[in-house]
DNA sequence: CGCTCAGTTGAGGTGCCTCAACTAGCGTGG
DNA sequence: CCACGCTAGTTGAGGCACCTCAACTGAGCG
């Protein structure tokens, strides 16, 4: 293994939302704090509507997500696509790459974004020296895991308008918990096609149903930030309980 | 930590099929497996249809199936089944407990099952002494989470008769790398409503359906056995494309 | 021999789909 | 500064894949 030192330090923690991502999740010692803040990494700039890794790929680098919106998705073989998840700030949507060499599925920005590349060999390496560290990470993806199975219930068994409302609050819960919200306002950018992929919806009907939501007097969701009027009532159209997200409640509460 | 010494030593290697369920998607030294082998356990006979850990419980132990046919589950909140995966022997579905403390879906078997209950203290100890095996169970769930993503993707963009394909493909090939697979013969012992759970149909739908899938002279499916006739047919049919399960193509092949 | 449970069939309904057209905003280049 | 094109959102109309309800069959079993 031939690690290299850092590149020239930079100024700014960079990993610091990958650090509250991960105190939204569980507790980290301080020593598991700084040698998260000391793992090297390449920062680069995207445009939207990027692929960052594709289906087929093999990675030696994963990708932590600094600013903006990514998702994961894959089409069906008559071209019809299923988003699996969508990703923000602190998260590293790749991880699976390094235990899973080929990527089954693909990894794409949403908006412009800043990314950081983090070397297989580092990772592997941080994780050697942090043990613990190796739990954090697969308590991660199973969490991960838990949000494909709540997707899967709502797709499955749920209405139009339960499934956009669940995953609204899911949105708003998530990007709570990395401080992301600013009283009843989230950032939300993504298109009504993207929350049709994610949801096995088709645009139309999403359409339909946002204005069924608002309707209803429980949002408003415009320029990329959802506003949200009725908490309560949203909840309830959505069957939400926050439960299957695992967060960490001495960090967070809603 | 308080290790009793195993169970008087059982005859046969009961952790035997969880050898051979991880060695079909990693490889594993002589010491692991022994390591493996040597788990302490509590085997336990259960009827069909019960629930081995329910929603909201907060388990001590893990779950190793070791005959039979399991499911993972949960219930919308106007009554509705949705099923997230079907587990055969080998498989822990359980393995989450060690790190998301409470169950947010319920795990019950479909068959009657033998069961071996694997302390989380002994689990967490064998994986102190073994941590490659750690990466092993990881690699595990984010398996899982494939999957997952992969019924995601079928009940959200494909038909019924391609999701249904897809799922017996997916089912004789997890079989095959256990070896319960006898030639164009595998083990399927599901009801039609079950299966209508797991990818988000009607029973009625499931079965007329399934008599298409018949008509086409792909497959048979009675007395629990499904037999396919055309494997290239249904493979086709199902979009089937089996790169998401990550068998290890060094001790597997179909 | 009757109960139960899985599978099957018929009939009618609907939630969501597809296709197609139109509007509104916004960045870009002439 | 306007014209243009592109993308996101919206609306209408018609269709269908899958749904619900309900009844019946047949096998397994106490």
């Amino acid at each position: 293994m031939f690690l290299e030192p850092a590149l020239p330090s930079p100024p700014a923690p960079l990993a610091r939302r990958l650090v509250q991502k991960l105190e939204s999740i569980t507790d980290l010692t301080e020593a598991e704090r700084q040698a998260l803040l000391a793992l090297p990494m390449r920062v680069q700039e995207t445009r939207a509507d990027q692929d960052i890794v594709r289906e087929g790929d093999r990675p030696s680098h994963c990708c932590l997500l600094l600013d903006g919106f990514a998702c994961r998705y894959k089409f069906t073989q008559t071209g019809r696509r299923q988003i699996f998840a969508f990703h923000t700030p602190g998260d590293i949507p790749d991880i699976l790459t390094l235990h899973l060499k080929t990527m089954d599925h693909s990894l794409g920005t949403i908006t412009s974004c800043t990314l950081a590349f983090i070397a297989h060999d580092h990772l592997r390496d941080l994780l050697r020296r942090h043990p613990r560290l190796t739990d954090v990470f697969w308590r991660d993806t199973l969490i991960d895991a838990a949000i494909f199975r709540e997707w899967m219930l709502g797709i499955g068994r749920r209405s139009a308008k339960t499934r956009i409302a669940h995953l609204f609050c899911e949105m708003v819960t998530r990007l709570t918990a990395v401080d992301l919200v600013d009283g009843n306002r989230s950032p939300l950018p993504i298109t009504q096609t993207e929350l049709g992929d994610a949801l096995g919806l088709s645009t139309v009907h999403v359409n339909r149903t946002l204005q069924e939501l608002r309707g209803d007097a429980l949002l408003e969701w415009e320029g990329g930030v959802l506003t949200v009027l009725d908490w309560a009532g949203l909840k309830q159209v959505g069957e939400f309980d926050p439960s299957y997200l695992h967060l960490d409640p001495t960090h967070f509460d809603r």
